[in-house]
RNA sequence: GGCCCCAUCGUCUAGCGGUUAGGACACCAGGUUUUCAUCCUGGCAACCGGAGUUCAAUUCUCCGUGGGGUCACCA
């Protein structure tokens, strides 16, 4: 049996998609569910498009998302260079090959010219097709040009009308016939490859058994086909996978949202909760659940559960899928967490908060936001403490009741605490909620908080007095 | 426009000739709860249209319609 070996081959043009991230971990999570290999492949075949420390952007998105490369630039493997742009001299053999056996010819036309023509053709309502003039030069006007130094690029010569056909694992059988498809440019005027040729000789020769790609190259695929039959080869199965869509059922674009891979961590997703929603579009699980960590993904993957069709990309699932991968996390992971996002956190108080947010927080950057308190002073109005508190006197009683306990037994023992509160409460004949929320306002300013007995630990016992003797003070 | 692909609740999807068309998110209504959240219960909500095949079509075929992709010396 051939060995499974997937790639992933972006190009360095800035951060990483989320579609693309997609396709990166569809194809991980094939190579990993057949226990094959994963290749990084930086397709820099274009030097205009490239962006400064482009490579390194993937390379450490990638990790941060936990998709880690068996292959790839920087890494081991032994069929690279895994960067395009160091493998000129490959492509150049074989294009020289396409060029002796007749596959491919050179041309010389301008770009002027190229596009004069295809005005032309539009205007007469043909589709805007390379026609073939180079085809027609002789072998010494090609000499002679060369050595004139003209530029020249290298074309692909499909055949004239011929059905091509390709078993496409999501798709199907598809058929496209090679007149609907133009003379392609396999090796541009500057020396470099183009995306086709590249990357059929790359597939090959780094062993590719599997291409996930997005369906955009459905239609150039036919060009693969060619290629492959002229150098013999066999072509890798190939695997479209469908887009993902912004609300409007456009290809998700940055006014959908969010689109760069990474900048949902920086948002306070976590990336396994990502990447498990990420798979959820498009593909299904063949079971009723959803949630699932990494490993279980790489367990149940299938290329027979993804789907035909463009997927809408939802943030509220999303957050829904992100909620429940937080609250998996143990407390110690959690409280790590919380350390990054809430460095100003006192490193004793986080495991505790840690096990206390754990089921209340969907999105990491809230956690900033709900734990403030602790080293901000309160901003509290007095408006707002009668209205959820009741009457003044009756507040006020309240905060000396609860004085005189923080004063007797400190805040530590959180149990006995509550006990003392709910004696109190059951004497005057409170509101059980009127209370709470009246030392959870004093306590932290807000009315969505934390389990309010349980944080005063954290706070201490002089900060929790003082604060309750300001909220006395405000009342007057 | 040519070519290619696609089509089940608002969204992600299950279904592979006979189902009360299932689940999840979202939404709504209850319940538990000292806030928020969790959790639990219930509800709303879909087979794009038309022919054909068949005893029977969401399911198979064809034609429409709709959506998307693609037609570069970009990937």
């Amino acid at each position: 049996m051939v060995k499974i070996r997937t790639r992933f081959a972006p190009s360095p043009t800035g951060t990483l998609h989320i579609g693309n991230l997609r396709t990166a971990l569809l194809s991980w999570l094939w190579a990993r569910h057949n226990g094959g290999e994963f290749v990084l492949r930086i397709e820099d075949t274009d030097k205009k498009r490239e962006v400064e420390g482009g490579v390194e952007i993937i390379k450490k998105t990638l990790k941060e998302f936990g998709l880690v490369a068996d292959e790839g630039p920087g890494l081991s493997g032994d069929k690279g260079p895994y960067l395009q742009s160091e493998r000129l001299g490959i492509y150049e053999k074989y294009v020289k090959k396409l060029l002796e056996a007749g596959d491919a010819y050179r041309c010389f036309c301008s770009a002027e010219r190229l596009e004069e023509m295809r005005k032309d053709q539009q205007k007469e309502g043909k589709i805007p097709r390379y026609d073939r003039k180079c085809l027609q030069l002789s072998e010494e006007e090609i000499e002679e040009r060369l050595k004139r130094g003209e530029k020249t690029v290298v074309r692909l010569k499909m055949p004239d009308k011929e059905d091509l056909f390709w078993d496409d694992m999501v798709m199907g059988k598809v058929k496209i016939n090679s007149a609907e498809v133009d003379d392609t440019v396999l090796l541009k005027s500057d020396g470099y490859p183009t995306y086709h040729m590249a990357v059929v000789v790359d597939d090959h020769l780094m062993e590719i058994s599997h291409i996930f790609r997005d369906v955009r190259w459905m239609s150039s695929t036919p060009k693969h086909i060619v290629l492959y039959r002229a150098l013999g080869w066999e072509m890798p199965k190939i695997v479209h996978l469908p887009l993902v869509l912004g609300a409007d059922r456009k290809p998700l674009s940055k006014r959908h949202g969010s689109v760069a891979a990474d900048e949902f961590l920086k948002e306070g997703y976590l990336p396994e909760a990502v990447l498990n929603y990420l798979a959820l579009v498009g593909w299904n699980p063949k079971t009723d659940e959803e949630l699932f960590s990494l490993k279980q993904l790489v367990e149940k993957f299938d290329i027979e559960g993804i789907q035909k069709s463009g997927g809408v990309f939802d943030y509220k699932k999303l957050l829904h899928v992100n909620a429940w991968h937080i609250s998996q996390k143990t407390d110690e992971e959690l409280s790590e967490i919380l350390g990054k996002w809430v460095p100003k956190l006192k490193e004793e108080a986080r495991l505790g908060l840690a096990s206390l947010l754990k089921v209340r927080v969907k999105k990491l950057s809230e956690l900033p936001g709900l734990l403030k308190f602790f080293w901000e002073g309160v901003n509290l109005s007095s408006e707002l403490l009668l209205q959820k508190g009741g009457e003044k006197e009756v507040v006020k009683t309240m905060l000396e009741e609860i004085r005189k306990v923080v004063e007797e037994r400190g805040v530590d023992e959180v149990e006995k605490m509550k006990e003392e509160f709910m004696k109190i409460i059951e004497k005057n004949e409170w509101k059980v909620g009127k209370f709470f929320m009246v030392l959870r306002l004093v306590i932290c300013g807000s009315s969505i908080t934390p389990p309010i007995v349980e944080s005063l630990p954290y706070l201490g016992k002089e900060k929790v007095l003082k604060r309750i003797e300001k909220g006395l003070e405000q009342l007057g």
